[in-house]
DNA sequence: GTGGCACCTGTACTTTCGTACACCAACCGG
DNA sequence: CCGGTTGGTGTACGAAAGTACAGGTGCCAC
């Protein structure tokens, strides 16, 4: 069992193959490509690489786009490169009881709420907030339709989970937009409703899914 | 053909090849195509930025190896770089390294707020929500006097300071207890009054200072 | 003019790369 | 026992990439 814990976990093989694109991009000054990955660990088939590059970038250790070699470490990666510059990284301890959680910016519709396409910024919070309470993510509030309790601009700690207790506070996508709302489940339909009384509630019958449950807010003046 | 033409020489275009180059390994960490070369300079044809890669290969300004991508900054032209702007070789976002706060807990009276014996715990926060903000500390609020703003248990980011404008967010000492309220100066006279209607306005006269101001409020479920 | 040069187009070819599907095997918790 | 997660093989295919050749255009010096 690798001693890494602060961080979302990595699988063993997962850091190895973290630790060799950082290796390439050091002595090539490009990443390598998925075959190249492949075959420096032995394996026959690319398509292992692949899954681990997908579950690297899920995690937020790694961007892609389309195309050959088109990858590119993620910031908080980059980052502890830089403290443990020199021989292999081998990031075995983040700052302190810090965890990093992703800040998400505009929510793509139809992909997983944390897909990498829509993580913003990545942000070292202390375990003490996080531990123990799932896959947490942040989420940046736009509007005051939870005012005064969240205003606009605001941060908000996101437990991502499908259910939630009525009146709870929710991140749901509605609209291809992530919003934040009261949840609701009556007969047959679900309300989301506003804390501002100026806005309507949003009603749904159809399918639907609660993306997570506000576990915090943070607001910067 | 000049027999001594000086081998180090670019073309313009040429140039312009190489610093686009070098500006997309700045922001994405990895090298372009020769077909998104062509594109940037609207070209229609990849085999323009063919010969001029060729051209920079053979006079000292480029590596290639075979494969997409494949291509590195002559370490001439990446100590060039170093002395006229920042360092290139990746791509660096936000900062993610984490700044330790105090959380104080019950203020004695006398002490500097901040003394050993009043902090509760440390903990780690992001670097943007703290780094130039000055003396940061946090302090957990009791009591529902600035809700729905501030609530019981939250936690408010301080920023030590000793003034204020009227109308801002402080935190003061009154009777030996760190109490958040909003901060009014009247002729002869200091009002700290709460958001909670609830609550009567406290009024100083004599000697009061501003411990510090409230630059965010952290609340957690 | 007449070449030479730098620059670009159009098209075409081969290789490589990313991605996907089906399937296998070990492990682990309920 | 089963199902989920993790890590891997073999094969396949379309898209993208590097490469190449045969031109075309403007500019400058001879």
């Amino acid at each position: 069992m690798s001693p890494t814990k602060s961080i979302r976990e990595l699988t063993d093989r997962q850091r190895e193959v973290l630790d060799f694109i950082v290796e390439v991009l050091r002595e090539s000054g490009y990443p390598p490509t998925v075959r190249e990955i492949a075959s420096h660990f032995g394996m026959a088939s690319a398509y292992g690489v692949q899954r681990h590059l997908e579950a690297l970038q899920k995690k937020g250790f790694l961007r892609r786009e389309a195309g050959a070699r088109a990858m590119t470490l993620a910031p908080s990666v980059l980052q502890a490169l830089e403290h443990t510059s020199g021989a292999l990284p081998m990031a075995s301890e983040a700052p302190l009881s810090a965890t990093l959680v992703p800040v998400l910016g505009r929510v793509a519709a139809g992909l997983p709420i944390t897909a990498e396409q829509n993580i913003d910024e990545m942000l070292a919070l202390p375990d003490a907030w996080i531990n123990g309470r799932g896959n947490v993510y942040m989420l940046r509030v736009k509007g005051d339709s939870m005012a005064p309790g969240i205003e606009d601009k605001d941060l908000v700690m996101v437990r991502e989970q499908a259910t939630a207790e009525n009146g709870a506070l929710v991140v749901a996508c509605v609209d291809g937009e992530a919003t934040v709302k009261r949840f609701f489940r009556e007969q047959s339909r679900i309300v989301l409703r506003a804390d501002n009384p100026m806005y309507d509630d949003i009603v749904l019958t159809h399918d639907f899914r609660v993306n997570g449950r506000v576990i915090g807010v943070v607001r910067l003046y």
